[in-house]
RNA sequence: GGCCCCAUAGUCUAGUGGUAAGGACAUCGGCCUCUCAAGCCGGGGACAUGGGUUCAAUUCCCAUUGGGGCCA
């Protein structure tokens, strides 16, 4: 059975790098019917916030990336010390009780004689126990380090690039590698995507699981992504919390499919579900040249989400940001929730985001506060009134006010006059929404209802005339 | 600087020892049309370079160049 991990550190919110990261190690488990799991790393006292902690949750629940269980390292500090003694008693490691002092003096040194900065092995013959602080230090075996890559094949690195390094702090909390080999086997964990900048920690890690002998996971190491600079993508490349994102009024579907697509591949295909990427997931597809961010990309499936998910989900989504326009519009009235899902079915095929989403809904709410001057410059001139004023008498006799009796109005004033609709239909659009882009104006007018439709119309007409 | 990873259009990518090198975003043009979108149709645009291996290389090998990462 597999089973993989998402272990970041929380020193800092989710951002898109990580959440990929989880998604391949939710996708490989998940594929498989494994289990998915969460390891906090936040052996760090200093640098990890519970707030990060939170942060990290979050995002993984609102993205749908539920672990099956979730570990924390802080909890775990005596196990890694167990392990650190084992590893003194075989004689594969030892206390080290170097000052800074004489280590940066070693190390000043191999750099005038233009060597590596390696630990000079001081401490390691020292049998008792002293009573000074002290860190654990490896013995590092003077043999090659290889291991196998799940996507690149075997990758070596020379022993001579390493030193006796630490695995243990003078304060009693484990070092990053040491952890990780230590929690990965105890939670049995049997495969592992992760970023390539981790690709050295692999090697001493794979030190670590001879020392302890220990079976050593799938490793995979995927490319980080990058910013449109080429360089590691970071918050000066727009590159946002998980959070902001959702924020900002992107649906996950778009997240989840956009992060899927970056680095994986299934033929042509563009658009997958949670479900699909489930079942079509596969490390043989993963490509391993850094990708590039493309914010682009990214807003054009987050409209096509908008724009195909079913109706009743995207007005679940679209709630908080609908409720967001009223507190900043105070807007007081209240809507019902029919009426709001007619109107956000006619704006959705045209925006980006929740945000837009709701911004572009701001006329069902309220009637417009002025009218764009192009647009009536353009649109409304004189002979429009009594256009205008025809329309708005015949608009008032109809019983049923839907699109096609609607319809049957325009189409009457448009036959009369020898008109194309776009005459009639702009000073209208401008009437109800004060703008000259808003969604078909049938449809804007049913849903408004005959009441607040004539009103508008009215208010135009009378604006026109002053 | 040392070590490691990588290389198909601006970007994400498919693909093969023999292809007209496919798709998507972006871009440009057209159709549709009540505006804006959406949709549909079409255009431009890529196998980094140099050596090998081979009847044949974008595909395999090596080098160079370029990009990325870790360490210092």
């Amino acid at each position: 059975m597999i089973r993989t991990r998402f272990a970041p550190s929380p020193t800092g919110n989710l951002h898109l790098g990580g959440l990929r990261t989880a998604l391949f190690n939710f996708l490989l488990a998940k594929h498989e019917g494994g289990d998915f799991l969460l390891r906090i790393e936040d052996t760090d006292r200093i640098r990890s916030k519970r707030e990060f902690t939170e942060d990290i949750m979050e995002s993984l629940r609102w993205t749908g990336l539920m672990p099956d269980k979730t570990v924390f390292q802080s909890h775990r500090l005596n196990v890694y010390k167990r392990y650190a003694e084992k590893l003194i008693a075989e004689g594969k490691a030892y206390r080290c009780y170097c000052t800074k002092e004489r280590l940066n003096k070693v190390k000043e040194e191999q750099r005038k004689r233009g060597e590596k900065p390696h630990y000079d092995g001081h401490c390691r013959n020292i049998k008792q126990i002293l009573d000074k602080p002290f860190v654990v230090r490896i013995k590092l075996p003077q043999e090659d380090i290889v291991f196998e890559d799940g996507l690149r094949g075997n990758i070596r690195f020379r022993y001579s690039e390493f030193d006796d390094f630490i695995i243990m702090k003078s304060d009693g909390s484990p070092m990053y590698n040491f952890a990780n080999v230590v929690d990965d086997f105890e939670m049995g964990i049997t495969h592992v995507v992760r970023g390539d900048d981790h690709l050295t920690n692999t090697a001493k890690q794979i030190v670590l699981y001879r020392l302890l002998n220990l079976k050593v996971p799938q490793f995979i190491h995927i490319p980080l992504i990058m910013g449109e600079d080429k360089s590691r993508l970071s918050k000066r490349h727009g590159a946002k919390s998980v959070l902001e994102y959702r924020d900002e009024g992107y649906v996950r579907e778009a997240l989840i499919n956009y992060l899927a697509r970056l680095g994986w591949s299934y033929g042509d295909k563009e658009i997958f579900s949670l479900k699909e990427l489930i079942e079509y997931f596969d490390i043989k597809h993963l490509h391993l040249s850094p990708a590039i961010f493309n914010p682009g990309k990214l807003l054009w499936l987050n409209e096509y989400y908008l724009r195909t998910l079913p109706l009743e989900k995207i007005y679940i989504y679209s709630k908080p940001f609908i409720e967001r326009l009223f507190l900043e519009e105070n807007i007081k009235q209240r809507f019902s929730e029919a009426y709001i899902k007619k109107a956000v079915d006619t704006v959705r095929v045209r925006t980006q985001t929740l945000k837009t989403l709701a911004r572009d809904m701001l006329f069902y709410f309220k009637p417009p506060q002025e009218y764009e001057e192009k647009g009536v410059k353009k649109y409304c001139k004189k002979e429009v009134l009594s256009i205008l004023e025809e329309l708005y008498e015949n608009l008032g006799y109809l019983e049923s006010f839907d699109v096609e009796s609607i319809k049957g109005v325009f189409d009457k004033i448009t036959k009369r006059y020898d008109l194309k609709l776009i005459k009639v239909a702009q000073p209208v659009r401008i009437a109800l929404t004060g703008k000259t882009i808003s969604p078909g104006i049938f449809e804007m007018l049913e849903i408004l209802g005959k009441n607040e439709a004539l009103s508008r119309i009215k208010r135009l007409i009378e604006y026109l005339k002053a």
